[in-house]
DNA sequence: TAAGCGTGGGG
DNA sequence: TCCCCAAGCTT
């Protein structure tokens, strides 16, 4: 069998494997649907965006309703789902599609770049599925079933990796599915090709695999191992008054920008977190309540919940939230917890 | 180019 | 428990 033949094997293995997805429902594709679920899908499991899209397409069901919303509900509905910079992107680029494009998402692959948040997959994928143009949508999958199919060697985590692959990609993808093309090796590569002990007994591409024929199944593809998270203790300040907690709204760049937190300081050690946040809200720490160990990509904080009596807030953006107010607004995820930890604590009647 | 950016599932 | 990792983009 010729190299090139894969793609033929492949679409006929996707047209009796294909996976139900709510964002594959409609025929053509709704391009606003497509853009709204590859953003969501970045990094994350599918079916922990299957919840997100649906809620997200009741309350924002077209480019237009999103670009309308104000920031903070936009927010809140990504709330939980992470990499929020995603959520903020997408309001930016809805609001452009509205001011530049008439609400409709431009079909050009240089407009389409343009727009916050739309990286080369993403022009690949909203172009090969939503408009059927010939052009691959080279993500996570792609690099892994690619590299294991053809053999590549080279670390798929650097930039002459993703374009050897890439290439490869240009090279198979057929003018009349490219869409489907594109799906097919997502799905064989979440479902059959996937990253750790391939289930290569159920693949049906197994014939023009070159790590099956070598016996490189375990090993490919090559990537870089990942940094170490640094590790900070995080000192956070409950400071009530009639009911209502204090919040702060975190910086616009950065680390769960714009998210809302209790009070907090980030130091390497408790002692230090503990004494800067009692500098910080100049009045004394209370007894430990809560603690918590949250681990992020790049960072693990280390968390204790210090009761506050009284403070003389800081400059900056701050606020105090009763428990039903603070359910309306973004939370950053490690104070969600510590918030719902603090609600039911309350409901109980119990003293903090 | 490499680092920064979240979260939860599974081995 | 620990570690890897899942449909990347931006700076």
């Amino acid at each position: 069998m010729k190299r090139n033949d894969w793609p033929e094997t492949l679409l006929a293995w996707f047209d009796g494997s294909r996976r139900a997805l709510p964002w594959r429902e409609e025929h053509p594709r709704n391009p606003y649907h497509v853009w709204v679920s590859e953003i969501m899908l970045q990094q994350t499991r599918t079916e922990t965006v299957k919840g997100y899209f649906q809620r997200w397409m009741e309350q924002f069901p077209t480019i237009r309703d999103l670009a309308q919303a104000p920031e903070e509900q936009v927010l809140r509905a990504w709330q939980g789902l992470g990499y929020y910079s995603r959520a903020r992107n997408l309001h930016k680029a809805a609001r452009q599609v509205m001011a530049e494009w008439g609400g409709q998402l431009p079909r050009e692959r240089k407009a389409l770049g343009s727009l916050a948040g739309i990286g080369a997959y993403t022009v690949g994928a909203i172009l090969s599925m939503a408009f059927g143009e010939k052009i691959p949508a080279v993500d996570g999958n792609l690099l892994r079933v690619l590299s294991r199919l053809y053999g590549v060697e080279e670390d798929i985590s650097g930039t002459q990796g993703k374009k050897t692959i890439t290439a490869l990609a240009e090279e198979a993808i057929p003018g009349d599915r490219p869409g489907d093309f594109n799906e097919a090796l997502m799905d064989l590569g979440a479902e059959v090709c996937i990253p750790r002990h391939p289930r290569c007994e159920a693949c049906p591409l197994t014939a023009f695999c070159q790590a099956w024929k070598e016996g490189k199944t375990e090993t490919l593809p090559v990537k870089k191992p990942k940094a170490p998270q640094k590790e900070l203790a995080a000192a956070c300040g409950l400071v009530v008054r009639e009911g209502r907690y204090l919040f702060h709204k975190r910086p616009a760049k950065g680390m769960l920008a714009s998210m809302w937190e209790f009070p907090m300081v980030l130091e390497p050690g408790a002692e230090k977190a503990r004494s800067s946040l009692v500098k910080l809200l100049e009045t004394e720490a209370g007894p430990a309540v809560w603690q918590h160990r949250h681990v992020f990509t790049h960072q693990i904080w280390n968390m204790t919940a210090y009761v506050m009596e009284r403070a003389e807030v800081p400059g900056g953006e701050w606020s105090w939230f009763s428990p039903e107010e603070w359910e309306k607004v973004p939370l950053a995820g490690p104070h969600a917890k510590l918030a719902d930890w603090l609600k039911k604590t309350v409901d109980r009647n119990e003293k903090v």
